[in-house]
DNA sequence: CGTCTTTGACCAGCGC
DNA sequence: GCGCTGGTCAAAGACG
């Protein structure tokens, strides 16, 4: 699978991918009610800002508004702070969008009004909890909603690995380059 | 043995 | 208050 042009770590079965953030106003309402009033950059991938939505970026402690998560330990809700969130539609018939991050799915459940169940996922990376949710829609089966919450706070694994050949050449190549 | 998925249970929010 | 729903936890099992 060769990886999208638009977006380095992205590789799908399919480039007919569309991206918007959610509705700022409401950042936390369920994703298949908020993408019915997103306006999805359909089927113009270079049109979605990749760089500012996906690149890793050291996330902001008391950025925005907060909202409450659920403690199990304690039984109580404890605040968190709250993260940027946007969704991907991709045609694909693969369920799971590789995009070169390394996911751990803790859980799966059936939701209301969709014959598909929706599955959550969390970044295997220690210092990093973004989480995404992965759902095929009822109307077309063959379109998968991806919903990321959060930024990643550290490099794309499979884009260093690919990358980590040329950086090396990079770096034998640096003081040579110095000399001219 | 480490990593990952599966799955039932638990919890909070919301509407009635 | 009660039931429904979405999100998360964590034990158990599968897999390489």
């Amino acid at each position: 699978m060769e990886p999208s042009p638009h977006f380095p770590c992205l590789s799908h079965q399919t480039a007919s991918a569309s991206a918007a953030r959610y509705c700022p106003s409401d950042p936390y309402s369920p994703p298949e009610q908020q993408a019915q009033h997103l306006s999805f950059a359909s089927g113009d991938p270079s049109g979605v800002d990749w760089a500012s939505l996906l690149l890793p970026r050291p996330t902001q402690e008391g950025e925005g508004e907060t909202r409450r998560e659920k403690g199990r330990s304690s039984g109580r809700t404890r605040k968190v702070v709250s993260r940027p969130r946007f969704a991907f539609r991709t045609r694909s018939a693969n369920d799971v969008l590789d995009d070169g991050y390394r996911w751990r799915k803790y859980g799966q459940k059936a939701v209301k009004n969709s014959m598909f169940p929706r599955s959550y996922y969390r970044c295997t990376h220690h210092t990093c909890n973004v989480k995404k949710q992965v759902q095929r829609m009822s109307e077309d089966t063959s379109i998968v909603l991806t919903t990321y919450e959060g930024v990643h706070n550290h490099p794309c694994e499979k884009l260093m690995e690919a990358l980590s050949p040329l950086l090396k050449q990079v770096h034998l190549l640096a003081p040579v380059m110095g000399m001219l």
